[in-house]
DNA sequence: ATTATTGCAAAAGTTTTGCATGCCG
DNA sequence: CGGCATGCAAAACTTTTGCAATAAT
């Protein structure tokens, strides 16, 4: 059974308002601003309730430690290789994914993420 | 200047002999067996200076530690979300995916992985 | 009253790093 | 010889967890 918590709330919230993909202490900083006595591992634990409830996501880049993102709405990742921002992609390609990757393996797939690598914006500017 | 040494060669040997997708420890203990006296740090340097490289793949998958691959043709994962295992999913889309995606992206792309996730053969049986 | 959730702090786990030594070119 | 790479161990970081206290139903 599922308790209504403010720190939760807060914290899903916080994630919700915000359109870069923070990390868990990033989340922790901002969301203290309201909730002073909140701590790193009631964080941790929301996140990944949150997360295994799919009301936001984690993203795992290979860069540093694991992002969430607040919006669960159909789209992908960008990941800069220089500065280790993840960004959002729009762009979902037209083909049914999952339904053909199935055809060629041997379990059941659920879930399909793309990510992509390169340079943003910013960084290419700083060379 | 990059100087050969064995215990990069015996790693880089070591991941491209083997189909599953394992971890820096799980290299470090396979290697161990012909080299004995290499160090874990040893492992990571080599496994990172050679996933810079192009010579084999870093796979975050969320789940548990890092996981590298040492075959860098075209091809895609799958991550079960029960036992964490990766394995290789050949089906790659047809669309030119990084030339579309770049159309809605202020930055340079340069890599797309597509990652999928779901419940392994293994993992459906034992429930 | 019951039990999910929290705060705190310690622990676990993964990865990186400093430094003296060894090995390749 | 000069400098990259190694082994070792410590450190840095991220994330999880145990437990007593707190708060929601």
């Amino acid at each position: 059974m599922i308790k209504y918590s403010r720190q939760r709330e807060c914290i899903l919230n916080n994630l919700q308002n915000r359109r870069d993909h923070p990390t868990a202490d990033m989340v922790y900083k901002s969301v203290r601003l309201e909730q002073p006595n909140i701590s790193l591992g009631t964080v941790y634990r929301n996140l990944s309730f949150l997360a295994e409830n799919g009301q936001i996501l984690k993203i795992s880049t290979g860069i540093g430690p694991d992002r969430f993102d607040g919006f669960t709405n159909l789209h992908n990742h960008f990941i800069c290789k220089s500065c280790g921002n993840v960004m959002d992609l729009d762009y979902i390609p037209s083909e049914t994914i999952i339904e053909k990757a199935s055809n060629d393996f041997d379990g059941e797939i659920e879930e399909c993420e793309m990510q992509f690598f390169g340079k943003c914006r910013k960084c290419l500017l700083n060379n």
